[in-house]
RNA sequence: GGUACCUUAGCUCAGAUGGUAGAGCAAUGGACUGAAAAUCCAUGUGUCCCUGGUUCGAUUCCUGGAGGUACCA
């Protein structure tokens, strides 16, 4: 009720900026966020990591230095963290800023935490990690079968909609299942907060064939910049999940010598390729204004905000 | 120059004793509620190198040509 009327008063614009990756977008989020005098909440589920500078083309210190960024190198490899974390710290931070701006920049590549911005997810229990061991474990031994079972007798609902041959689904909705002792598809669609701020969807996109020849050419510039060191740096940790990375993954299969440092870099710019593909598709279902990556264009951008905001 | 082998999807190749063809990779499309740069699903028409011949019918057999590889000179 509070928020509501104070919402009202005051209309809060939260530009969000998509794309995929190596179109532009960190560029063009500090030129707006100077423009508009504003802060930049960063959606990029790697770049949370400090390790990971070079691999993930997080913002450079000269670029931190410009405009303040959160949820940039905020977290270590070894933390634990994921979108439920992301959520229950960008909104509470996002409604503080909206405090004293009338403007905030979102912008990340990461579909999910954009989702988890502008549309918040479903509370779900703590889950107990032992779980998840369990269930890897009783994948590698006895099949996807045995999770399809144990998931058709713990939550027959989600069985029936749910992407059967993924395992990372299956264990997710089991872990749910196992920790609360409800089904997991109990916890789906229940009543959304609120957002108390105004979303303004901007899609950066190009011609396919500029983008690959953009992201070879990152990869390139990544690698002179000493990836392969930084990926040997983190290849003790090559386990974690923060590492479970484009960039990295490539390098530690070329440490163990089971590809070359060429071919090693050859996949690193298929797979981002095909990571780029994916950003695509899934930010396709955005209801957002589309601008040509291209630099040029960052002028009617600010133009295009500024008029959406008077 | 001679001999042998090869030329089929973007790439590497398979194949039919003649009835116009199929794998892997690449690529493309899609899904996505705490692993998300993760994970998973779907999609294969291409002058079968060119030319002429045999044949009802040739990418398949034969002639000639072009290109490639290897060996011999």
């Amino acid at each position: 009720m509070r928020a509501e009327t104070y919402s009202m008063k005051k209309p809060k614009l939260l530009v969000v900026l998509i794309g995929p990756t190596a179109i532009g977008k960190t560029a063009l989020a500090i030129r707006l966020a100077r423009h508009f005098d504003t802060e930049i909440i960063s959606a990029d589920s790697r770049q949370f990591f400090r390790e990971m500078k070079i691999g993930t083309a997080a913002p450079s210190p000269i670029e931190l230095k410009k405009v303040l960024h959160h949820f940039i190198g905020h977290k270590s490899i070894s933390d634990e963290y994921s979108v439920g974390h992301f959520e229950n710290e960008s909104i509470p931070l996002i409604n503080s800023l909206f405090e004293n701006k009338k403007t905030l920049i979102l912008v990340g590549g990461s579909g999910l935490y954009i989702d988890a911005v502008l549309f918040g997810l479903d509370r779900f229990p703590a889950i107990n990690p032992e779980y998840r061991l369990q269930l890897n474990t009783l994948l590698q031994e006895k099949g996807i079968e045995t999770l399809q079972n144990l998931l058709q007798q713990k939550d027959p609902v989600y069985f029936g909609k749910v992407d059967r041959d993924n395992p990372h689904r299956l264990i997710r909705a089991l872990e749910v299942c196992l920790s609360s002792g409800k089904p997991y598809s109990a916890f789906l669609n229940q009543k959304k907060t609120a957002r108390h701020f105004q979303p303004l969807i901007i899609g950066l996109q190009t011609e396919r064939k500029k983008l690959y020849e953009r992201i070879n050419k990152r990869v390139d510039q990544m690698v002179s910049d000493g990836l392969e060191n930084e990926a040997k740096s983190l290849y003790p940790n090559k386990q974690l999940n923060a590492l479970q990375t484009v960039g990295y993954q490539e390098f530690f299969d070329f440490f163990d010598g089971a590809i070359t440092r060429e071919k090693a870099i050859e996949s690193i710019k298929q797979n981002t390729r095909r990571f780029a593909k994916r950003q695509i598709t899934w930010f396709k279902k955005y209801d957002a204004t589309w601008f040509d990556g291209n630099s040029e264009n960052y002028q009617a951008i600010i133009e295009f905000v500024q008029h959406k905001i008077s």
